[in-house]
RNA sequence: GGGCCUAUAGCUCAGCUGGUUCAGAGCAUCUGCCUUACACGCAGAGGGUCAUAGGUUCGAAUCCUAUUGGGCCCACCA
């Protein structure tokens, strides 16, 4: 055996077990074969799949702790005897990814506009390819216990097949639509933009709001509020609130669009504010999302007088403002209108103005065509699961916000004006009959388009007359099939080309590992994807994707600001691993982290982990360090084992209660205190021989198997120190490590045993006490003198215990006596006086008995009262009533103890 | 603006269906100790009228109402 170093070390020690690990397999999960009889095993699966980080992604502390969590889970289970998988992967990350691109090669000054599609997705692989991986390498080092063969991207070729069938299936079933949505437009760059794309100043913008006046059909005018005179000409309606006594006669009247003449109605709509400007709403459904909705609510017409470019366009109906740019024609109007003594007041205001990222031009909302999920009918079971439970979110306190979501979901738009992702399946063919946008086929492939071309038209067209719909897929619409896709759910056998029905009960894989156990992710894409993985999971497979949903929440640091790249407030977690290993990281982590609530996080609870590494060393040397002897187990060390033997299974009971009710921290906290308090605290203690002296066998093997069952315990939180441990204490066979080993099952304990145990650690602490306010040295023995008055206990009850409690509190004798000596301190532990001859301040010792029993006095008081109450004699239930009882027998007898202690004084 | 959550020691949190063994834990703080596994340690101590105001009850940190503070999600102001 190689020399044990004096501290722990974590740094060698987690690669070598890591490489192990990966060398004997111990991450890959297989469905069970079949034996010669064509029976299968009978074990069961635990899946958990990784919520995939994006490709852009490098391992941040969130990473950590919502990896850590999920390995924690995967590694029990394992040890449990499952069939456990843990599949890891990367998202693509549509949006994410793109912007980074794009802002790389604008860096090696190529512009994505001047590439074609083909020649920009060439640069955006090779970008994943170089960058892709590197969350996941992180991961190793965290100990991550991925099934790493089964690594998965949701733009590998299956995934990207699978993506394309649901779209293609879920447009057969009608639940996608093509319809007109408001989307941001970059008038300078030409393009679409994303919301997150767009930037606010902090402050506002400086604008105004023309206060213009309309006339109205049967005279007289009013006065209506707007920021863009510009879209005057698109007017179609002016809005009310149907609740403002105002306007109230103006509804159903007309009024007339300045310079254009154009009659339009004025309409309620609750959307408007009474408050608000002058109250008078101008609708311009083809620019302004709100009017977009009122004008649909309304049935009212679109009029775009906007070109891509910015420029107004002839529909405005006004020649000389055609191909001018929409803010030169504001100032054009404004003119206009003070000319015609139309603006009554031009007020300035702040006001939140998006910009382009890209451009910095102002972002324009433009109607386009796009493509949605109707979300009513296929969310139905969705909702239903979480109220009933089948699907559980930990903490509980999300179902609410889960609900109010799903209540009011909105359909879902799944188009992205991008390249990188799953381009939509949609072929556009020219048809001059064809009046409306319905000129498409839905397929999964351009042969299948032109055959479906050729049944709706009877056309027979080639591949070169028509065109793929440009835009990709929403992110979200490619994740939500991620627990599915992983098993390359979706593939040719499960589909059925005749029919186009998919039937994934084909598949076996699926059929072992789904539907997966847990899914641990953040709170704050509940909806997202979350709840989109239920709603697909039930679509194709008629079954959950998963029973419990673990929510961890926000990573943040001391000042409690969310953790940020931008912010540099994050410290580098391989850092953190280099410094406090891994398993110091990883219990640091879990130390503050209760499921959904932020995690306020701080170095020190790394520092905390790894001390708590090195103790768990220290037991280790301790034991590695006795000589052992044949003799048979004393008495005092047979207490210990049988104290130990229940504390051991009285803590492992509530650690599994955590575990079921998924609260990981307390778990966690319970094995630490395990191991720190009662094992090396007082086991160890109890145990441990004289300096140099040697053990009895006996006594050292029932210890090194209680602590291999810390170890176990303690694996899933710590899985490099308790397999270095685990290879120490003994000599192993091939393939026979910790990881694989079997996890301890809770047993029955004997509770007695801990009462009266405990009762004798109340006394050695109160010696301790004695020592400590006397100053005596540890080497200094006690005596110590016990006076049996309580009618409870004997002086048999000591007799096992004797030995210990000499050990433990430094007493060389206990003597027995129905006298108290003098001078002496005294406690009272239920009822027998304990005594030990120190020189004393007698007033001081008389006030502090005083004061106790003036206490305990006034608790009995209270109790009396309690039970000499009728109404509370007839109300409680029994059992609290005799707890009542209880205590004044307790309280009695104390104070009894206490008062001839107080006597014995003078 | 709509909805939801939350308020307990300096910090992070437990406290399940109301009952003074429920006022707790870990960390931090303070005081002793180099007592041969561990000073990355050991032994102790202090610290909260359970946000505020009402109410229900024999009894409330625990249930109800209001107020105030904190957080989250969604929608975002012509």
């Amino acid at each position: 055996m190689t020399e044990l170093s004096k501290t722990y070390q974590p740094t060698e020690i987690e690669d070598k077990w890591y490489e192990y690990w990966l060398e004997n397999g111990f991450f890959e999960a297989h469905v069970p074969k079949e034996d010669e009889k064509g029976n299968t095993p009978k074990k069961e699966s635990f899946t958990i799949v990784i919520p995939p980080p994006n490709v852009t992604g490098v391992l941040h502390m969130g990473h950590m702790l919502n990896n850590t969590i999920q390995d924690i889970l995967v590694r029990r289970a394992r040890m449990q005897g499952f069939e456990a998988l843990w599949v890891p992967g990367t998202d693509h990350a549509s949006i994410a990814t793109e912007a980074k691109v794009v802002r790389l090669l604008r860096e090696q000054g190529i512009k994505k506009s001047d590439l074609t599609r083909e020649e920009f997705l060439a640069h955006a692989y090779q970008w994943k390819d170089k960058y892709g991986g590197i969350i996941l390498e992180q991961l190793k080092k965290l100990g991550a216990s991925c099934d790493w063969n089964r690594t998965g991207f949701t733009m590998d070729e299956g995934y990207y097949k699978a993506v394309i069938r649901v779209f293609v299936d879920l447009y057969k079933k009608g639940y996608i639509y093509r319809s007109m949505r408001m989307v941001n437009w970059d008038c300078e760059a030409q393009t679409t933009i994303s919301n997150e794309e767009i930037i606010y100043k902090e402050e506002g913008e400086r604008a105004f709001l023309y206060h213009t006046k309309y006339e109205l059909e049967d005279g007289g005018t009013i006065t209506i509020a707007t920021q863009r005179p510009e879209t005057i000409m698109g007017d179609v309606a002016i809005a009310v609130n149907p609740t403002d006594e105002r306007f109230k006669h103006l509804i159903g009247k007309n009024a007339i669009v300045p310079f254009i003449g154009r009659k339009i109605p004025i309409i309620a709509d609750e959307y408007v504010e009474i408050d608000f400007g002058t109250g008078l709403l101008k609708v311009t459904p083809a620019h302004d999302p709100n009017d977009y909705e009122i004008g649909q609510r309304h049935n009212l017409p679109v009029i775009d007088t906007i070109n891509d470019d910015g420029t107004l366009n002839d529909k405005c109906e006004m020649p000389e403002m055609v191909g001018k740019d929409r803010f030169e024609v504001r100032k054009l109007i404004t003119k206009k209108l003070e000319e015609a003594g139309l603006l009554v007041e031009k007020e300035e205001v702040v006001s939140r103005i998006g910009r382009s990222e890209r451009t910095g031009s102002v972002v324009e909302p433009k109607l386009s065509l796009q493509w949605f999920i109707k979300m009513k009918e296929i969310s139905a079971t969705a909702l239903e699961v979480v109220e009933k439970n089948e699907i559980v979110l930990h903490p509980a306190k999300f179902k609410n916000t889960y609900r109010h979501w799903m209540e009011n979901v909105r359909d879902w738009c799944i188009s992205r004006q991008l390249w990188w992702g799953h381009q939509i399946p949609a072929y556009f063919y020219d048809d001059e009959d064809a009046q409306s946008d319905n000129n498409f086929v839905v397929a999964e492939t351009k042969e299948e388009a032109l055959q479906l071309i050729k049944e709706k038209t009877g056309k027979t067209l080639t591949e070169n007359d028509i065109r793929q719909d440009d835009d990709v897929l929403d992110t979200w619409a490619s994740s939500w099939l991620w627990p599915i896709a992983v098993f390359d759910g979706f593939n040719d056998k499960c589909f059925d080309k005749e029919t186009g029905k998919i039937d994934l009960s084909k598949n076996k894989e699926l059929d072992f590992f789904y539907p997966t156990q847990v899914l641990v992710t953040a709170p704050e894409i509940l909806f997202f994807w979350v709840a989109r993985m239920i709603i697909a999971g039930y679509e194709y497979t008629g079954k959950r994707p998963f029973k419990d949903v673990y929510l961890t929440g926000i990573v943040r640091d001391k000042q409690g600001r969310k953790m940020s790249k931008s912010l540099g407030n994050s410290p580098d977690p391989l850092d953190l691993i280099k410094q406090y290993g891994a398993d110091g990281v990883r219990v640091g982590m879990l130390f503050s982290s209760p499921a959904g609530n932020d995690l306020p996080f701080d170095e020190k609870l790394c520092e905390q982990g790894s001390k708590f590494s090195n103790k768990i060393w220290n037991a280790l040397l301790l034991l590695k360090s006795l000589d052992k002897t044949n003799d048979a187990i004393p008495q005092g060390n047979q207490v210990a084992i049988n104290w130990f033997e229940a504390k051991l299974n009285q803590s492992l009971t509530e650690i599994e209660n955590n575990y079921k009710e998924y609260r990981i921290s307390d778990a966690l906290l319970g094995v630490y205190k395990l191991v720190w308090d009662e094992f090396c605290s007082n086991y160890l203690e109890m145990i441990k021989p004289a300096y140099g002296s040697p053990i009895d066998q006996g006594t050292y093997n029932k210890t090194i198997e209680f602590f291999e069952t810390l170890m176990k315990i303690l694996h899933p939180f710590m899985p490099f120190i308790t397999e270095e441990i685990w290879h120490v204490t003994k000599e192993r066979k091939e393939k026979e490590a910790i990881i694989v080993a079997e996890y301890p099952k809770v047993k029955e304990f004997d509770a007695a045993i801990l009462e009266k145990t405990e009762q004798i650690f109340e006394v050695i602490s109160q010696v301790g006490k004695i020592r400590n306010a006397k100053s005596i040295p540890p080497k200094e023995k006690l005596n110590l003198f016990i006076k049996i008055s309580n009618t409870t206990s004997d002086f048999g009850f000591y007799d096992e215990y004797l030995s210990l409690i000499q050990k433990l509190a430094g007493v060389d004798k206990i003597n027995f006596t129905d006298k108290k000596p003098n001078p002496a301190m005294s406690f009272v532990v239920k009822g027998d006086e304990f005594s030990v001859p120190v020189q004393i301040n007698v007033e001081e010792e008389r006030q502090n008995l005083q004061k106790e029993i003036k206490y305990t006095k006034g608790f009995l008081v209270s109790v009396d009262k309690k039970l000499s109450n009728e109404r509370f004699v007839n109300n409680a239930k029994p059992d609290i009533i005799e707890k009542e009882r209880q205590k004044k027998a307790d309280a009695e007898a104390k104070i009894k103890a206490l008062e001839e202690a107080l006597l014995s004084l003078a």
